[in-house]
DNA sequence: ACCTTATCATTAGGGAACTGATTATCATCC
DNA sequence: GGATGATAATCAGTTCCCTAATGATAAGGT
């Protein structure tokens, strides 16, 4: 499920190479590029691979964090929707996630007496318990992985991530966003 | 099939909140490691969209783009094995990607004389001249995504995300990676 | 020569995501 | 108050990747 599939990236001097029969490569963007998608497959592999150790996808584990939630320490009930649109999957995926935590017996469906169409999803004991057993080396894991950067660094390299998610919105808008302008 | 399914990414004051429960948890490293995430999904929605209008993934063009290599300028035959390891999937997902591609059109397999359990895989002159044709619009997607950022700014970042690949690699290694110290 | 082992490509089956259709329920508007 | 439309969750079918097993071929040891 990487987002890059080339192994070894493109030394600097290939990339020149490229841009005398393509005008439009731009060697230090597809470096940063190259580079970008790299460093984020190889830290979303570490994460991962603690996920499937538990037996969870990122998805599953994305479910069981929203429903933990951190409100007031209390785990929130949600209904499929919100969990899908927090989560930015799509409904009909959203079932397939809930239907496997409710197996593992992660969380609970509980139809809604107001609304009977609505559900609500809810972290069950053994769910939260879980949650809370594999969340420390969660964290230390991404601790590890951003040791090597300065307080200082880290602020550079949030500062210019975000200018990249930004143009990435801007230039080429998700789906249906309207420009609201 | 992003890496980062939260689609808030939570404030910065949140992850201190949230610190206070868990003292694994450090800020700082929780934020560049979102934004990391989060800046790669976008990067590769916007590129992997472009894929799509075209009537590819990202592993066929992963294929088409090595079998074009720069060798000469001159498309280079590969087999199955050969484009398996070089663009990080298994030879059974190969298998299908070529299928696809040979099914299309773009690429050709051969059988190998010299041993009968090879095959040869290459572009055809149509999978040629259908790549060149979507390769500028992919390079001007980069730029465009990269333009926010100063020369100086790339290098910057380059040289920060290189820091967490390496140090990714190093305190994660990826499978069976032997120490050879 | 023969048998074991390794390697190549493929097939079979599964998981996780998507789109689009379906069913049940609610809300609204004459 | 019954038709119309919107909305919630789910189902069905597809895509794309994976792992594991298979069948054919090659290479090496004795």
């Amino acid at each position: 499920m990487p987002h890059l599939l080339l192994k070894d990236l493109p030394r600097y001097d290939c990339l020149l190479e490229c841009a005398k029969k393509f005008p439009a490569l731009n060697p230090s963007a597809c470096e940063s590029f190259l580079h970008l998608l790299r460093a984020g497959d190889e830290a979303f592999r570490v994460i991962d691979a603690h996920f499937h150790s538990h037996g969870l996808s990122q998805g599953r584990f994305t479910v069981l964090l929203l429903l933990f939630d951190k409100n007031n320490g209390e785990p929130q009930p949600l209904t499929p929707a919100q969990l899908a649109e927090q989560s930015g999957v799509t409904r009909a995926t959203m079932t397939g996630l809930i239907d496997t935590l409710e197996r593992d017996g992660m969380v609970l469906r509980t139809p809604d007496p107001a609304d009977r169409r609505q559900v609500s999803v809810q972290l069950t004991a053994h769910g939260l318990q879980f949650l809370q057993g594999m969340l420390p080396e969660h964290f230390s894991r991404i601790n590890t992985l951003l040791e090597p950067l300065s307080d200082n660094e880290r602020r550079t390299l949030v500062r210019l991530l975000g200018k990249i998610t930004d143009q990435a919105i801007e230039a080429f808008p998700p789906v249906g966003e309207a420009v609201t302008t």
